[in-house]
DNA sequence: CCGTTGACCCTTC
DNA sequence: AGAAGGGCCAACG
């Protein structure tokens, strides 16, 4: 298994428990590089079916831009779908919902 | 090997 | 408080 940055990231996104949300500069540090989220970003766009990318999003709880998935309405749905809450200004509470990244992985 | 690109984040005006 | 710009790191050609 290579130590490639994406597949790590992959790791790590598969890992998020349903209900919580994780940022992509979260998921850089837990990868190993904290300034790496552009990396996160771009190993996520290259990410096989099945990763629920959608669980990840920005710093301040906002969704990542229409180039995502197939676009922010979907990511809503499907968090809200995951029992995240959402405020009324369209982002998530990622200060409630924000994942804990165990350190027992 | 060097240059370019990218689903971001942070600092400053 | 809101908006704009630059910087960072790794993968790909």
């Amino acid at each position: 298994m290579e130590d490639t940055f994406p597949k790590r990231v992959y790791q790590l996104v598969a890992r998020i428990p349903r209900g919580k949300v994780a940022t992509y500069g979260q998921l850089a540090l837990l990868a190993g590089s904290p300034r790496a989220s552009r990396i996160v970003g771009a190993a996520l766009a290259k990410a096989p079916a099945g990763l629920p990318c959608h669980r990840v999003l920005y710093r301040d709880g906002s969704l990542c831009c229409q180039k995502a998935f197939g676009g922010p309405e979907i990511q809503r749905q499907l968090l809200e779908a995951e029992g995240v809450p959402f405020l009324p200004d369209g982002r998530v509470d990622v200060k409630v919902c924000l994942w804990e990244t165990p350190e027992d992985a």
